[in-house]
DNA sequence: TCGCTTTATGCGAACGATCATTCTCGGTCA
DNA sequence: TGACCGAGAATGATCGTTCGCATAAAGCGA
């Protein structure tokens, strides 16, 4: 009779599947509705895509998909803040850089990179359309990234206090638009379009250095 | 019975709407309802605008806006076209400027001052998003801007050739790394978050001629 | 360990609302 | 008179969401 108890078996066999406690697995099941529904606003955008769409991508019913959120709006926040988190994470190993231009590009190739390569453009132009006109996405956009800019304002404050480089603009300006900058080449996935890593980097090297360390006059 | 047109008692009071043809007539009220589009496509977003909310917004009914257009696609395409060409026609002064740093520069923050000043970003991010995934959308919006660019990249060779600029990149790769870093600006809207005109142009100018007249080595 | 209750989960039909679009018909011009 | 225009009800489809019900798992006193 013990014999038969399947939950021994997958533990004997491959530990993939069989051994999860009632919350493991509700972690496990809102992350494939996470994952389905990404894969959708990728495809039709936030209002584009249905929830029956979602249900069938996760390969889960109506009824099941609401038992781990409450409402469409409510998995539009989460993806958002889940893809603006990711974003940022990919930053924050700028900040052991002592150089701060070198730090910025390998950071910001990073990014370029990783938008490229998950293909999530198309998601975060989404996000950005969707936030300039709803507030609650907009929040949570800003709560996500703020860290990462506070941080960010931090390390070029203490480069310009060493007289390591000395910004075109001052600094209140100078981050709004290097991060401006930074959606537009992460809107429109360059390497797509047959611009090698190369001349990404070498331009945006050029750039950076222009705009923190500038030529005296002009 | 006469008295009570009062179509006739508009004409006596100014010339604004009384005499028009019908060809005259009719385009006005596509502009009428290109306009209420517009404004909702901005409040909104495509899809989340309804029909009836622009008619709505057009003062027309439903019956009427669709003698106009055939259906919400060809709406969005009509505005996508228009607002893309309008912003291509601000560069096109550009090419009367011998000095390619300065016309770049001016061109650019003369489309930073429309978009801030027509409050088009949401517009312009919605368009870029929707482009990403719909391929008609995609395709208006590269017609629309392709004259632009082929002036441009001819302008910038002829500098090239002529010894003015030599860029940090091959011009294959320039041209859309450049129009990335304008949208990134174009959305942002970066007046509206308190950043100056003059911190953007000193930035950009200092970054294009980095890019178009970089420094020797590094 | 056994039965019993409680809770969590999943399905899928069904709901009312709203969607883009069409139809009908009366009115207005050339 | 005939082509065009406009209103607004109506259409079928689809939307986000809910409901009722069945099953599976966890909790628990004995």
């Amino acid at each position: 009779m013990a014999g038969l108890d399947f939950v021994m078996d997958g533990e004997s066999a491959v530990d993939a599947d069989a051994p999860v406690s009632r919350a493991e697995r509700r972690d496990l099941q809102i992350q494939r509705v996470m994952d389905a529904a990404k894969k959708c606003f990728v495809r039709s955008g936030f209002q584009g895509a249905s929830m029956h769409q979602i249900c069938a991508e996760a390969g889960m019913s109506p009824g099941a998909l609401y038992r781990y959120f409450p409402s469409k709006e409510a998995m539009i926040a989460a993806i958002t803040e889940a893809d603006r988190r990711n974003d940022a994470e990919i930053f924050t190993a700028m900040f052991e850089n002592p150089d701060v231009v070198d730090g910025f590009v390998t950071a910001a190739m990073a990014h370029v990179r990783h938008m490229h390569e998950s293909g999530n453009a198309p998601l975060f132009a989404e996000i950005r359309a969707e936030s300039m006109r709803n507030e609650a996405i907009d929040r949570t956009c800003a709560m996500a990234m703020s860290e990462v800019q506070q941080a960010f304002g931090k390390y070029l404050q203490d480069a310009v206090d060493r007289g390591d480089i000395a910004p075109a603009v001052e600094l209140d300006a100078f981050m709004p638009m290097v991060i401006a900058i930074g959606e537009g080449l992460a809107i429109n996935d360059l390497p797509a379009q047959g611009v090698t890593f190369e001349s990404i980097e070498k331009l945006m090297r050029v750039t950076v250095e222009a705009m923190l360390r500038p030529r005296r006059k002009t």
